[in-house]
DNA sequence: AATCTATCGTTTGTTGAACAACCTATCTTC
DNA sequence: GAAGATAGGTTGTTCAACAAACGATAGATT
């Protein structure tokens, strides 16, 4: 109850500036979470997002399931690696193309999704528990809608934005 | 083979399993476009954050800071010393308790953080481009609240998250 | 007052992810 | 079959997160 009590500033101020803090509370839950629930799953919500585009898509590629999940490259071969180890998905030769892999789902690999998705879910909810469950909804659809459309125009940097420097002219006067 | 083909399961469960990677696609997005800004600043988007707290909040000491930012105070301390180096905040030292360092806004650092605010807002208005104006504001209102939710209960672990292993028993007649 | 413990801020070391650069094998084109 | 492009893999650098230890100081105990 001291003076230095957070709400004497109007709430508005404080909510307008911190969207980007808002988003990374909220995933970095989500990835303490995930990361609690999936401790066996190599990588843990690393391998599961790989693991879930593998089984729920047929990926062409490893570069195709890069471009997907918009990681490096160089991610995908040890977290492939280690969610082969323990048997989820096999890598094949690509009979067309000697250089590819194709990367499948075996049937423990499916279990094992099956399974993360049931508790991901679950855990979702609670990192959304400062919602009421309708709005939780709307978040993630939003969320997901606003990453598509993200993913969608993959380069980031828009010449729109000007590039000057935030730092107001030196005041030499004084 | 059809089997695998990823219509098999409800559109919404495929949604609901990549709640995570679209937010880190999101907040992915507002970095680089944040940090393309605010290059000036020194640690961009981190310190950002810090100094906007630091400037709207009247904040007690860098412990202060650092639990409501959320971050280690071991940041703190660099971040804070590039921010003063640069003119924008000032460490003062608390004459009540001479462990403690007061860091408050010179003039300079409030001119810069209401440009730098503007310009983020802009950025996030680009970040959430696949959305319909209406639902930004509502996407950053909710994130906003579940995300003063999840800070508000800091101890993220929560025991109600059974945690065994997602993997199903080794089938070791095949 | 002497001392013990807790706290503030700083420093250091470890870990893990992101990313770039380079390598090998293969495909494609000429 | 040589040249360049592409798939995948390896290595090394950079950076943020985090834990742990440290010096200085405050507050409590004796």
């Amino acid at each position: 109850m001291s003076a230095s009590d957070p709400c004497e500033l109007p709430a508005d101020r404080k909510r307008g500036s911190n969207f980007g803090w808002s988003l990374g509370m909220v995933l970095r839950n989500w990835h303490e979470r995930v990361e609690e629930l999936l401790k066996d799953l190599p990588h843990g919500s690393r391998g599961y997002h790989i693991l879930a585009v593998v089984v729920h898509e047929e990926v062409p590629t490893q570069a195709a399931l890069a471009a997907r999940l918009a990681i490096d490259r160089s991610v995908l071969t040890y977290v492939i690696d280690d969610l082969a180890n323990a048997g989820l998905i096999e890598r094949r030769p690509d009979p067309q193309d000697r250089r590819a892999r194709r990367v499948v789902a075996t049937e423990r690999g499916r279990q094992t999704l099956a399974e993360a998705e049931r508790r991901v879910a679950h855990a979702e909810d609670h990192v959304l528990g400062g919602l009421p469950e309708e709005q939780r909804e709307v978040f993630r659809d939003l969320a997901a809608r606003a990453a598509e459309a993200i993913h969608a125009a993959a380069p980031a940097t828009d010449p729109c934005v000007a590039v000057r420097s935030v730092l107001p002219p030196t005041d030499q006067s004084g």
